[in-house]
DNA sequence: GCGACAG
DNA sequence: ATCTTGTCGC
Protein backbone atom coordinates (compact mmCIF):
# COMPACT_ATOMS: atom_id res chain seq x y z
CA UNK A 1 0.00 0.00 0.00
CA UNK A 2 1.47 3.62 -0.78
CA UNK A 3 2.46 5.38 1.84
CA UNK A 4 1.93 8.64 2.27
CA UNK A 5 3.38 12.09 4.23
CA UNK A 6 2.02 15.05 5.66
CA UNK A 7 0.97 17.87 2.93
CA UNK A 8 4.14 20.27 2.62
CA UNK A 9 6.69 17.00 2.98
CA UNK A 10 9.95 17.56 0.88
CA UNK A 11 9.94 14.37 -2.07
CA UNK A 12 13.70 13.93 -0.40
CA UNK A 13 12.33 13.14 2.61
CA UNK A 14 9.56 10.28 1.00
CA UNK A 15 11.04 6.77 2.12
CA UNK A 16 12.70 5.47 -0.86
CA UNK A 17 12.50 8.35 -2.71
CA UNK A 18 16.27 8.54 -3.84
CA UNK A 19 16.03 5.02 -5.18
CA UNK A 20 12.76 5.79 -7.20
CA UNK A 21 13.00 6.36 -10.67
CA UNK A 22 12.61 9.76 -11.75
CA UNK A 23 10.30 10.25 -14.50
CA UNK A 24 9.95 14.13 -15.36
CA UNK A 25 12.53 16.54 -14.60
CA UNK A 26 10.23 18.31 -11.64
CA UNK A 27 9.02 14.89 -9.98
CA UNK A 28 5.95 15.62 -8.20
CA UNK A 29 6.08 14.81 -4.52
CA UNK A 30 3.61 12.11 -3.20
CA UNK A 31 2.05 14.06 -0.81
CA UNK A 32 -0.99 13.82 0.64
CA UNK A 33 -3.32 16.49 0.19
CA UNK A 34 -6.63 16.18 1.87
CA UNK A 35 -6.45 17.36 4.94
CA UNK A 36 -8.66 19.33 7.38
CA UNK A 37 -8.23 23.33 7.21
CA UNK A 38 -6.97 23.05 10.89
CA UNK A 39 -4.57 20.24 10.25
CA UNK A 40 -3.51 22.60 7.22
CA UNK A 41 -2.42 25.25 9.49
CA UNK A 42 -0.49 23.08 11.73
CA UNK A 43 1.66 21.70 8.80
CA UNK A 44 1.99 25.30 7.75
CA UNK A 45 3.36 26.13 11.00
CA UNK A 46 5.34 23.10 10.66
CA UNK A 47 6.60 23.34 7.48
CA UNK A 48 7.84 27.50 7.61
CA UNK A 49 10.86 26.32 9.42
CA UNK A 50 11.85 25.04 6.42
CA UNK A 51 11.90 28.16 4.30
CA UNK A 52 15.30 29.62 3.17
CA UNK A 53 14.98 33.07 3.23
CA UNK A 54 18.95 33.60 2.05
CA UNK A 55 20.11 33.00 -1.93
CA UNK A 56 20.22 29.85 -2.90
CA UNK A 57 20.15 30.06 -6.33
CA UNK A 58 23.28 28.99 -8.25
CA UNK A 59 22.73 28.87 -12.31
CA UNK A 60 19.85 31.39 -13.24
CA UNK A 61 18.89 30.14 -16.86
CA UNK A 62 15.67 29.51 -16.85
CA UNK A 63 12.64 30.98 -15.02
CA UNK A 64 9.19 29.87 -14.84
CA UNK A 65 5.71 31.60 -14.16
CA UNK A 66 2.76 29.50 -12.82
CA UNK A 67 -0.78 29.85 -12.56
CA UNK A 68 -4.48 28.12 -12.30
CA UNK A 69 -7.57 29.14 -14.02
CA UNK A 70 -11.01 28.18 -12.91
CA UNK A 71 -14.17 27.38 -14.68
CA UNK A 72 -17.58 27.38 -11.65
CA UNK A 73 -19.87 25.83 -14.12
CA UNK A 74 -17.73 23.08 -15.00
CA UNK A 75 -15.98 22.38 -11.87
CA UNK A 76 -12.70 22.31 -14.70
CA UNK A 77 -9.49 23.65 -13.26
CA UNK A 78 -6.26 23.80 -15.46
CA UNK A 79 -2.96 25.32 -14.32
CA UNK A 80 0.16 25.85 -16.37
CA UNK A 81 3.43 27.00 -16.42
CA UNK A 82 5.41 28.76 -18.66
CA UNK A 83 9.36 28.76 -18.84
CA UNK A 84 11.21 31.15 -20.20
CA UNK A 85 15.28 31.96 -21.07
CA UNK A 86 16.60 34.60 -17.92
CA UNK A 87 17.25 36.91 -18.25
CA UNK A 88 16.33 37.62 -21.94
CA UNK A 89 12.59 36.22 -21.33
CA UNK A 90 12.21 34.37 -24.61
CA UNK A 91 9.41 31.32 -24.38
CA UNK A 92 11.37 27.91 -24.25
CA UNK A 93 8.62 25.58 -23.63
CA UNK A 94 5.03 26.19 -21.40
CA UNK A 95 2.67 22.74 -19.83
CA UNK A 96 -0.78 22.65 -18.63
CA UNK A 97 -2.77 19.59 -16.62
CA UNK A 98 -6.42 19.89 -16.39
CA UNK A 99 -8.06 18.62 -13.12
CA UNK A 100 -10.13 19.99 -9.97
CA UNK A 101 -9.50 21.78 -6.91
CA UNK A 102 -10.73 19.46 -3.90
CA UNK A 103 -9.76 21.89 -1.01
CA UNK A 104 -12.19 25.01 -0.61
CA UNK A 105 -10.73 28.43 -0.92
CA UNK A 106 -9.70 30.14 2.75
CA UNK A 107 -7.41 33.00 2.51
CA UNK A 108 -4.05 31.96 4.31
CA UNK A 109 -4.72 28.28 2.84
CA UNK A 110 -4.85 29.19 -0.54
CA UNK A 111 -1.57 26.57 -1.44
CA UNK A 112 -4.20 23.56 -0.15
CA UNK A 113 -6.37 24.55 -3.29
CA UNK A 114 -4.01 25.23 -6.07
CA UNK A 115 0.01 23.26 -5.18
CA UNK A 116 -1.49 19.34 -6.25
CA UNK A 117 -2.52 21.16 -9.85
CA UNK A 118 0.36 23.17 -10.08
CA UNK A 119 2.83 20.48 -8.91
CA UNK A 120 1.03 18.00 -11.34
CA UNK A 121 1.81 21.12 -14.41
CA UNK A 122 5.66 21.20 -13.11
CA UNK A 123 5.99 17.76 -13.44
CA UNK A 124 5.03 17.70 -17.23
CA UNK A 125 8.08 20.37 -17.60
CA UNK A 126 10.98 18.69 -20.13
CA UNK A 127 13.76 21.54 -18.49
CA UNK A 128 13.76 21.87 -15.09
CA UNK A 129 13.10 25.71 -13.87
CA UNK A 130 16.26 28.02 -12.06
CA UNK A 131 13.60 30.22 -10.15
CA UNK A 132 9.60 30.22 -10.02
CA UNK A 133 7.46 32.66 -9.88
CA UNK A 134 3.63 32.24 -8.17
CA UNK A 135 0.48 34.13 -8.55
CA UNK A 136 0.21 34.84 -4.67
CA UNK A 137 2.25 35.15 -1.49
CA UNK A 138 5.43 33.57 0.00
CA UNK A 139 6.30 35.05 3.34
CA UNK A 140 3.39 37.49 3.50
CA UNK A 141 1.36 35.26 5.01
CA UNK A 142 -0.21 34.65 8.41
CA UNK A 143 2.07 32.20 9.14
CA UNK A 144 4.92 33.16 6.96
CA UNK A 145 3.99 30.00 4.40
CA UNK A 146 2.44 31.01 1.54
CA UNK A 147 2.05 28.78 -1.66
CA UNK A 148 5.54 30.34 -3.03
CA UNK A 149 6.46 28.94 -0.03
CA UNK A 150 4.81 26.05 -0.08
CA UNK A 151 5.54 25.39 -3.82
CA UNK A 152 9.43 26.21 -3.13
CA UNK A 153 9.85 23.52 -0.19
CA UNK A 154 8.23 21.12 -1.67
CA UNK A 155 9.99 21.32 -5.08
CA UNK A 156 13.46 22.96 -3.31
CA UNK A 157 13.92 25.79 -5.53
CA UNK A 158 13.64 29.11 -5.53
CA UNK A 159 10.85 31.17 -5.44
CA UNK A 160 9.44 34.34 -5.87
CA UNK A 161 5.84 35.45 -4.79
CA UNK A 162 4.55 38.29 -7.19
CA UNK A 163 0.84 38.81 -5.85
CA UNK A 164 -1.78 41.31 -6.96
CA UNK A 165 -3.54 41.94 -4.10
CA UNK A 166 -3.06 42.16 0.31
CA UNK A 167 -3.54 39.27 2.20
CA UNK A 168 -1.28 41.19 5.36
CA UNK A 169 0.79 43.79 6.68
CA UNK A 170 0.97 47.51 5.64
CA UNK A 171 3.35 49.88 3.81
CA UNK A 172 3.69 53.26 3.71
CA UNK A 173 2.56 55.45 0.39
CA UNK A 174 4.95 54.89 -2.70
CA UNK A 175 5.69 57.58 -5.59
CA UNK A 176 3.64 56.63 -8.83
CA UNK A 177 6.94 55.89 -10.68
CA UNK A 178 7.65 53.03 -12.59
CA UNK A 179 9.88 50.80 -10.39
CA UNK A 180 9.20 52.72 -7.08
CA UNK A 181 8.94 50.11 -4.31
CA UNK A 182 8.80 49.92 -0.48
CA UNK A 183 8.86 47.92 2.41
CA UNK A 184 6.22 45.34 3.32
CA UNK A 185 6.09 44.58 6.67
CA UNK A 186 3.78 42.22 9.20
CA UNK A 187 3.92 42.36 13.04
CA UNK A 188 7.08 44.42 12.71
CA UNK A 189 8.63 42.21 10.70
CA UNK A 190 10.04 43.00 6.74
CA UNK A 191 7.59 40.30 4.88
CA UNK A 192 7.83 41.36 0.85
CA UNK A 193 8.32 44.38 -1.30
CA UNK A 194 5.13 46.80 -2.64
CA UNK A 195 6.32 47.59 -6.28
CA UNK A 196 4.90 50.21 -8.44
CA UNK A 197 5.66 47.75 -11.81
CA UNK A 198 4.32 50.50 -14.07
CA UNK A 199 3.85 54.04 -13.70
CA UNK A 200 0.19 55.00 -12.24
CA UNK A 201 -1.32 51.09 -11.72
CA UNK A 202 -2.17 49.20 -8.48
CA UNK A 203 1.62 47.98 -7.02
CA UNK A 204 2.07 44.23 -7.00
CA UNK A 205 3.55 42.62 -3.99
CA UNK A 206 6.52 40.67 -4.25
CA UNK A 207 7.36 38.22 -1.73
CA UNK A 208 10.18 35.72 -0.88
CA UNK A 209 8.71 32.38 -1.11
CA UNK A 210 11.95 30.24 -0.76
CA UNK A 211 16.11 30.40 -1.12
CA UNK A 212 15.73 33.94 -2.23
CA UNK A 213 16.82 36.73 0.00
CA UNK A 214 14.45 39.64 0.10
CA UNK A 215 16.46 42.03 -1.89
CA UNK A 216 16.85 39.43 -4.25
CA UNK A 217 13.48 38.99 -4.59
CA UNK A 218 12.79 42.13 -5.52
CA UNK A 219 15.56 42.72 -7.99
CA UNK A 220 14.22 39.40 -9.76
CA UNK A 221 10.73 40.44 -9.95
CA UNK A 222 11.66 44.12 -11.59
CA UNK A 223 13.95 41.74 -13.93
CA UNK A 224 10.93 39.92 -14.96
CA UNK A 225 8.79 42.92 -15.76
CA UNK A 226 8.20 43.64 -19.50
CA UNK A 227 6.71 46.76 -19.23
CA UNK A 228 3.44 45.69 -18.12
CA UNK A 229 1.89 45.29 -14.27
CA UNK A 230 2.81 41.91 -14.18
CA UNK A 231 5.77 40.22 -14.92
CA UNK A 232 5.99 37.96 -17.98
CA UNK A 233 6.45 34.62 -16.48
CA UNK A 234 3.17 34.53 -14.11
CA UNK A 235 0.84 37.06 -16.90
CA UNK A 236 1.43 34.44 -19.72
CA UNK A 237 0.78 31.53 -17.24
CA UNK A 238 -2.06 33.57 -16.64
CA UNK A 239 -3.48 33.97 -19.64
CA UNK A 240 -2.42 30.43 -20.86
CA UNK A 241 -5.06 28.40 -19.10
CA UNK A 242 -7.52 31.31 -19.23
CA UNK A 243 -7.53 30.36 -22.85
CA UNK A 244 -7.58 26.82 -21.83
CA UNK A 245 -10.69 27.37 -19.50
CA UNK A 246 -12.41 29.43 -22.67
CA UNK A 247 -11.61 26.42 -25.10
CA UNK A 248 -12.81 24.01 -22.57
CA UNK A 249 -15.85 25.94 -21.73
CA UNK A 250 -16.86 26.07 -25.53
CA UNK A 251 -15.92 22.48 -26.18
CA UNK A 252 -18.70 21.63 -23.50
CA UNK A 253 -21.05 23.76 -24.80
CA UNK A 254 -21.12 22.12 -28.32
CA UNK A 255 -22.36 19.50 -26.63
C1' DG B 1 -17.66 40.13 18.84
C1' DC B 2 -16.01 42.81 14.52
C1' DG B 3 -13.54 43.32 10.46
C1' DA B 4 -10.04 41.63 7.06
C1' DC B 5 -9.31 38.24 3.87
C1' DA B 6 -3.73 35.83 -1.92
C1' DG B 7 -6.70 33.11 -5.78
C1' DA C 1 -10.80 32.45 -9.18
C1' DT C 2 -15.18 34.15 -12.01
C1' DC C 3 -19.39 37.23 -13.29
C1' DT C 4 -18.81 41.51 -17.36
C1' DT C 5 -18.70 46.77 -21.93
C1' DG C 6 -17.45 50.43 -22.61
C1' DT C 7 -14.37 53.80 -21.76
C1' DC C 8 -10.72 57.03 -20.08
C1' DG C 9 -5.86 57.79 -20.81
C1' DC C 10 -0.96 57.14 -22.37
Amino acid sequence: MPVFLDAGCPLRDYPGASARPRRSVIAKPKIRWNVSPRQAIVLQKRWAKRVILVDRIGRLETVAGADIAFDPSTHAAFAGVVLYRFPELFEIERVSVQGALRFPYIPGLLSFRESPLLLAAFARLKTAPDLILIDGHGLAHPRRFGIACHIGVLLDKPVIGCAKSLLVGEHRALSNKAGAAVPLTFRGETVGMVLRSREGVKPIYVTQGHRVSLPTTLKLAKQCLDGLRIPKPTREADHYVGALRIAYQQSQAAQ
